[in-house]
DNA sequence: TGCATGTATGTCCAATCGGACAGATAGTAC
DNA sequence: GTACTATCTGTCCGATTGGACATACATGCA
């Protein structure tokens, strides 16, 4: 987006910029969330390559298949606890997780 | 400890072997108590980086010094959650935080 | 000795989390 | 069309968590 846009939009009276800028996150906060997002996205790989339903992760794990849904969507009500349990119960190793946390190459802004 | 010894031992009623086995957890379950252990670990390292006590670390987190304490100590009222956002409150970024969750190389057992 | 500082531990209660259920939606096969 | 499967979303309520407080313990210093 250019210059000219934003500022045409921000006079229009509407937020421009990233979604954390959107959303009102510190910095504290976005990398939480991102932590948060790169467990679930985790989960959602292994159980991808387990070739599972979530009714079959559910089970495993003792819980529900809303709450895996939830698990994968990184819902507000799932805590980082619950993701990284389930990881561990789906047999993930600790140097897996720590792989997955690794940031992302930042790509070019546009 | 030697074969003897441990045979020994469990002749008089004992229970020997790691903490793990001593406590009944299952693999996922060391593991994730061990992953919270590397976490209060690097919040620790990181209040004595900045040579903080706890009561002024209690004051960045908005908490107070005895969770903090308890962070510190692993205590099972203290969640996985709670200590990532109080290791990214405190400035850690998540690679450091990816890097203190490699599992250390295991040493010779005696 | 008393006093200050730093840390550890137990408890209380409000806030958050998690399993479970109901119901919605989407895709596929018959 | 119905039926089946997989996933998503909202809600409820018991369980867990977290800030706060009191208090104990340790160390250093005047």
């Amino acid at each position: 987006m250019d210059k000219r846009k934003r500022t045409r939009l921000r006079a229009a009276g509407w937020t421009v910029g990233t979604p954390r800028e959107f959303l009102g996150l510190s910095d504290e906060e976005a990398a939480f969330v991102e932590f948060k997002l790169a467990l679930s996205k985790t989960l959602q790989a292994l159980r991808a390559a387990q070739e599972l339903s979530q009714v079959d992760v559910a089970k495993r794990l003792h819980s529900s298949q809303s709450r895996v849904a939830k698990m994968e969507a990184s819902d507000p009500s799932v805590s980082v606890d619950l993701l990284v349990r389930s990881l561990f119960k789906l047999g993930a190793q600790p140097g897996d997780i720590a792989k997955a946390l690794r940031p992302r190459r930042r790509v070019a802004a546009t």
